[in-house]
DNA sequence: ATGGCGGCACAATGCCGA
């Protein structure tokens, strides 16, 4: 079972994008953020086209998430119960008996902006919504944009972003309680390039030059953990034209698909 | 020091992302 997660910015202008990487890369389980469409407009139709179930929940302009499966998606839950929030940011179902959660976690824009508060505001209900799934769900996998690049080697200039909201102590602490909760990196389960990321600027050759961050990570549970077989982060789309900023991560779980 | 790119919006510039 291959497991997925992507930041398209805006799958209106990302679904050819979106349809022809699962052409390449037929996945059980794609997860998408910044869909940025409220529901009425989500391209459903092309989506089941493509052999995929689908569940989403969005709005206008910003956000908006998206879990695409192969199988059957049960028991979808849309935003924390547990966390009053008016965007679209969390969305929550059952593929083969694993829970899959897929995540936008807040920018933050910066460390004195109100919107950093509500970053951490928001992993906090995270953290308390999860323990109360991983109680429930003993395969559960967490997968998304954390706007999170947990610790320098994720980060491509870190004397640079110090201090900066991506790497701050506040939210590395918030991750590293996800994996005190015994949540696994999935991409540091094996051996990987250096200088690898999830996301590069727009501006300024960020690509080209490599100035990234690894953003977007896959977080398992233990007994999804003991199944991981690989996990790889896919440049490919970063390189096509019109791309998104972000590009997707795959994780390989050694379970019948 | 600022913005640099890209997407979006009651549309020209401003907000937002990261």
């Amino acid at each position: 079972m291959k497991i997925a997660t992507w930041n398209v910015n805006s799958l209106k202008v990302r679904l050819p994008q979106v349809l022809q990487w699962l052409a390449d890369n037929p996945v059980d389980v794609l997860c998408l953020q910044e869909t940025k469409m409220t529901d009425d407009k989500f391209p459903a139709a092309e989506i089941v086209a493509a052999g995929y179930h689908v569940a989403f929940t969005g709005q206008k302009t910003y956000n908006g998430v998206a879990i695409l499966s192969r199988h059957p998606i049960a028991d979808v839950v849309k935003n924390n119960p547990h966390f009053e929030d008016e965007h679209q940011r969390l969305i929550a179902g059952t593929v083969n008996g694993v829970r899959i959660i897929c995540a936008y976690i807040p920018n933050g824009q910066s460390l004195e902006s109100d919107k950093y508060q509500y970053k951490l505001r928001w992993l906090g209900g995270l953290h308390d919504w999860l323990a109360r799934e991983m109680l429930a769900h003993d395969k559960l996998a967490l997968l998304g944009d954390y706007n999170i690049a947990p610790e320098d080697r994720d980060v491509h200039d870190p004397v640079a972003w110090e201090g900066q909201v991506l790497v701050s102590a506040p939210e590395r602490a918030a991750f590293v309680k996800m994996q005190e909760m015994k949540l696994v990196d999935a991409f540091r389960l094996f051996e990987q390039p250096e200088k690898l990321y999830s996301w590069w600027d727009y501006r300024q050759m960020g690509f080209r030059l490599n100035r990234g961050l690894r953003i977007d990570h896959i977080l398992l549970s233990p007994a999804l953990a003991a199944t991981c077989s690989a996990c790889v982060i896919d440049k490919i789309p970063r390189k096509w034209e019109q791309p998104s900023d972000h590009t997707p991560v795959i994780a390989t779980l050694d379970l019948p698909a």
